[in-house]
DNA sequence: ACGACTTTGTGAACGTGTGCACTAGCGGGG
DNA sequence: CCCCGCTAGTGCACACGTTCACAAAGTCGT
């Protein structure tokens, strides 16, 4: 890595998989190259913020011309740290991390489930679409044993912090929170958050706040 | 509505539901007052940044003592719209979509499942979860008859900008879009979303960048 | 009644992110 | 070979969000 000086910005990093998924359409219609305007299109955003974003990563485009799809496909991904999969840790065996564990999308773009796991002893040794159900002491030879560098909490509320300081113990320092709580981690863990019930209150808002009350 | 002249700022009404639960979990320990410090703990912020958050809202607050914490907590449900329920209808009847019906979380929150809507004539009159499936052509008399101003995609990614567009069709204008795809709505419509496999690029991305490449 | 203490509410400085508008540079046609 | 058109890359101004620091305003004990 020769110049690690330029830092991308959070911002930046967040629409970084919306450009790839661009890219990845684009180089299925056979594209050869895309103008930042035709990416920016397709990305939701700014043409200038395409630029600007993709600058970032290097300098990428050919002026007069536009970026070469498959080049910065392979840059993005990369970058992005997809050029291998992570396998992921599921905590919680329970509704949410049983669907989690059905839903294919994860396997497909590159996080295979490696295991579930569960505090409860009855689901322990049970298998949900394939992924075998473990006990919470397992985790760090489980970690350790498949590589697994991602942990997905999806327990109530309630255990959540404890979980996620059982992810940490173990060695896995990046963490995707579905458990409606606020969770800290250390400086050098990174976490993000998806809340189901949060962005329909933020929804609620903005109906309630609307123009017009349609209904 | 005297003065609606102080808009909230996005920002602050995405912490929103997150004070709230705040409170929430206050009232239940039997807390009768918070101070933002305290606040701003469980939250999972700054201080400063709860003051002002809460000061868009009025001035609720009692120098000295602190916030009460019944009386935010009512005040705050009604700024975010939260004193009655919103019935929403998920687009979409497959994996992603059933999980979601399944989900209790939603209805406990006061966002009950009114409706599950999908193309396919097979899934047309099954329930999940004790939610009906309804064919795409009754969405407007369903929005009509039920109240429904939120609106759920959890259909495949190509399909996700037309069912969006028949949601707006339908009057509603708030749409959560769980569908790997950008799409795009009139100014007057609220539109958020949630992508798994995008959150957990972004940690990909910042395992990739760790200082100490762990594995 | 008063002073010490606590905590809110907010002005102001700062930092981050966005978007315009311009420059730099490449490709293609004559 | 040169000029024209097109598009990437970027400096700059602006908007937004965050944080600090402090004055205002209340409580409580004496």
């Amino acid at each position: 890595m020769p110049d690690r000086a330029r830092r991308i910005p959070e911002a930046t990093v967040a629409r970084l998989p919306v450009y790839l998924r661009s890219l990845a359409e684009l180089l299925d219609e056979k594209e050869s190259t895309v103008s930042s305007e035709r990416l920016a299109e397709m990305a939701g955003v700014n043409a200038a913020k395409v630029r600007k974003d993709l600058s970032y990563l290097g300098s990428y485009g050919t002026r007069g011309v536009g970026y070469d799809v498959e080049y910065l496909l392979f840059q993005m991904s990369r970058e992005l740290g997809l050029t291998h999969d992570w396998p992921v840790v599921i905590m919680g065996a329970g509704n949410l991390g049983q669907a989690l564990a059905n839903y294919g999308g994860f396997t497909e773009r590159g996080f295979p489930v490696a295991a579930l796991i569960d505090a409860d002893p009855d689901k322990v040794g049970r298998q949900y679409h394939g992924v075998q159900v473990h006990h919470v002491d397992e985790l760090p030879r489980l970690a350790e044993e498949k590589g697994i560098a991602i942990g997905i909490i999806a327990t109530p509320a309630s255990a959540a912090q404890a979980v996620a300081d059982q992810l940490l113990e173990a060695g896995i320092r990046s963490i995707l929170n579905f458990a409606p709580a606020v969770i800290t981690v250390p400086p050098e863990a990174s976490l993000r958050k998806v809340d189901l019930a949060l962005e329909l209150q933020i929804l609620s808002f903005y109906q309630q706040h609307a123009p017009d009350p349609a209904r």
